[in-house]
DNA sequence: GCTATATTTGAACGCACGTTCAAATATAGC
DNA sequence: GCTATATTTGAACGTGCGTTCAAATATAGC
């Protein structure tokens, strides 16, 4: 039974599998049991590479945020300060978007997880905000620039409201297919990813450019 | 020990117990011991009043869910025809948004219990479209009145987007305030009410007024 | 090829879980 | 006030949980 030739190795097995079933129960809805079954791997290997359940979500987080962050602040140091308010945004969701739709299922996993712990009170600074609070600060100051008139809380809730939109066609719940009748596909991010950059500038000139 | 003055009935005290512990950990992070013994009641009673632990968690969503589809029907009945897009908002998310500001602790629960099954493919069918989508149904066909030249995937997708503001902002995970320092609070909803019709309505009014 | 380290195995630990039930108690109808 | 029903009690059920550990096996350095 050699199983050097299994395609991936122990830690990656356990990380791909508790991606995928974290994305659909969330940290809670998934025990140690299931991940370990569905990697074909011992029950007690999770633990010793990770060191405990807590460690692997950690490392599930991690793994990809890590590859995501680099990818879209460079994004925004690409742009000029004299971009415009549709460059900003499409630099901070479209790695992430891009990713979900061509990066196959492990990346589409790992946005639905990042969409639940966006929404869950017990994740904000463990994890979002480690993870993720340097992107965003780059961002606003980028958003800042652009608007320099803007009112500060202006443009964090801006923000704010792009965080709400970004993280909902993350979830990928089914919820629009469902109401649209299928008109409409969550998975379908092109469709998605056309419409949410002018919708949030709309949304970011409205507020943050006339004000006082 | 009479007990019959102590404020609420026993189910009640356990959907104000079940709502608050649901709204910090979810449904799979509370478990029925720890409901009862913030309600100070026996741990049978959940399964004799609610059948189970899911019938439990269904009653706590359907208990404020129809109290608060009545008010938002109701306010979009109220508009007429030719109510401009802000109006229409305004009548979608304000009854929601004003019952998390002055209802009290429950309503806030509430709403951060329905941020979190928002973005969860578990609950999309099961309850959040049974409970949410007749609302959501006449909210769009009132958008399409509006917009009558409107693409339907445009209307769909804004709504998607709005949905997701919406939901963020019911979350209170504190994201927004640790990321400003404070200069923003996710618990000022009048704030929030302030400057999220004014950014979702932009948005609206750039996809869905000018398409072919 | 031997040795030290890294990894895997298989079983067990104590604990908390949702649910069930018969007995006890409270409530409401007549 | 008695009776039928509704509710509460307290304990127990079997199951699955995260974690631990010594023994077995594989791997890598010299």
């Amino acid at each position: 039974m050699n199983k050097k030739t299994d395609k991936a190795s122990t830690p990656q097995r356990i990380l791909d599998s508790a991606e995928a079933l974290f994305a659909e129960s969330g940290y809670d809805g998934v025990s140690l049991r299931m991940i370990t079954k569905l990697a074909g791997v011992e029950l007690a290997l999770p633990n010793y590479h990770f060191g405990s359940k807590l460690g692997l979500f950690r490392a599930v987080i991690q793994r990809r945020s890590v590859i995501l962050n680099n990818e879209r602040m460079e994004a925004l140091n690409a742009l000029s300060d004299r971009a415009e308010i549709e460059d900003l945004i499409e630099a901070f969701i479209g790695p992430f978007l891009r990713r979900s739709l061509f990066g196959g299922e492990g990346w589409r996993d790992y946005a639905r997880v990042v969409a639940q712990i966006a929404n869950s009170p017990r994740w904000t600074s463990e994890i979002m905000s480690a993870e993720f609070d340097p992107v965003a600060i780059e961002f606003i100051r980028r958003v800042r620039v652009r608007f320099p008139v803007a009112k500060t809380e202006d443009v964090y809730w801006s923000f704010h409201f792009l965080l709400g939109a970004m993280t909902m066609t993350f979830a990928q719940t089914g919820r629009i297919d469902l109401l649209s009748g299928d008109t409409c596909r969550g998975s379908d991010l092109s469709e998605i990813h056309l419409r949410m950059v002018p919708f949030l500038s709309a949304g970011f000139s409205r507020l943050c450019k006339g004000s006082t």
